[in-house]
DNA sequence: TTTCTGTTGACCATACGGGTCAATGACATC
DNA sequence: GATGTCATTGACCCGTATGGTCAACAGAAA
């Protein structure tokens, strides 16, 4: 299907594939233009549509490619025979955190796909993004020790409470960075307070 | 400024409002389209702009519009007497439950305008988002009894867990919402869940 | 009949979108 | 040098949609 372009030099790849998801990531599906993604990968229309075919294609290949990517990394960084949650979600939280600096526009772009809701797309990612969440979620609860919660209040609550907070956590590291001069993330500061929540959390979720 | 809309028969202007802000809350303000406003208002195009000039102006309108009716209704049902973290939490979360179903777009156009990037727009909205979460966060966290929580955690990030709890809350029964065939709102259960929530919550971090 | 206000919707300029394709360039084979 | 092959170009097409305007109209009041 992809085989054109993935026979080009990897150089030349990832400057179309790094254009075409910050194109996607800022403006959405409808609104990206391939004008402006061809412009910002420094190539010729014609060559975009003999590679991709059209753009909702290209939308597909870019999905696959961010969340093979994003899935391998994890796989890869995180140690599934760790069994304390913490630790655990400690390992992810790192693992995001150095992907948001090496590949900043990535999860823009996946967080876009999920909230996407043109119609040209909706129907046809359903499926895929429930199979997703799914998949992951289910790897990465594998093997947890919950013995170690207190035993006095829901365990699937005291689960949610803690996702949730460090998705809102990463969430406003992101904010900051935008509204930030220089667009840097400040890594220490993140990890250090992200191991302030966590001495919170354990004290007040663990027996 | 907007004098002629305002001394319409109230009907029609909650026909035009409420078509305005449903077309904003989905499309955002760049991909909203008068067109359609005006189509589902029921009222001519020409009739808009004579309201109300243009469309960003139309936008501003709409936002005021909008703040000072969920304040005011805040300001109105919350009791800022009581000094229970928790209990005055659930009030602000029954207030809003109810908003969200008596005006169903009113929050996601809110949100919408927060998320919000059109150039056109963000410069001139910045200054005034921050300005109300301000007022509203300060207002909303006066006079809390904060001796009830245990010590041995910092508070602020006990607060931040709390509220992110909710928030997240509030979103998943967006998305249940919007999933589910009738789109409508269980608002019992809704209710049963945040108290079920709040007492997890309690439990763990109050003394 | 005239005047006035509220209202209409066809119309304008124009921008921009995805996608195409004849033409070109580059390079290998003969 | 000629021929063939393949990647690559970008001017061009056509359809769509936009925010905004304005001459015309309706209907009531004077």
């Amino acid at each position: 299907m992809f085989s054109k372009f993935l026979s080009l030099e990897k150089e030349k790849q990832d400057r179309i594939i790094n254009a075409a998801i910050k194109e996607f990531a800022q403006k959405g599906y409808d609104k990206a233009s391939t004008n402006e993604i061809v412009k910002e990968a420094g190539i010729s229309k014609g060559l975009l549509f003999h590679y991709f075919g059209n753009k909702k294609q290209m939308y597909f290949f870019l999905f696959d490619y961010c969340t093979t990517l994003i899935t391998d990394e994890y796989y890869l960084k995180v140690n599934f025979k760790e069994t304390d949650f913490f630790t655990r979600i400690r390992q992810a939280i790192i693992v995001k955190m150095e992907m948001l600096g090496t590949h900043p526009d990535i999860f823009k772009f996946i967080q876009e796909v999920f909230l996407e809701d043109s119609p040209e797309i909706k129907v046809e990612f359903d499926k895929k993004k429930q199979e997703i969440t799914h998949i992951n979620m289910e790897k990465f609860y594998e093997g947890i020790d919950y013995s170690k919660f207190r035993e006095d209040v829901d365990l699937k609550k005291i689960i949610k409470i803690i996702t949730w907070t460090f998705e809102k956590l990463s969430d406003e590291v992101l904010n900051q960075a935008k509204m930030s001069p220089n667009h840097e993330i400040d890594y220490q500061n993140i990890l250090d307070e992200t191991e302030e929540y966590f001495q919170v959390l354990t004290r007040c979720f663990y027996k």
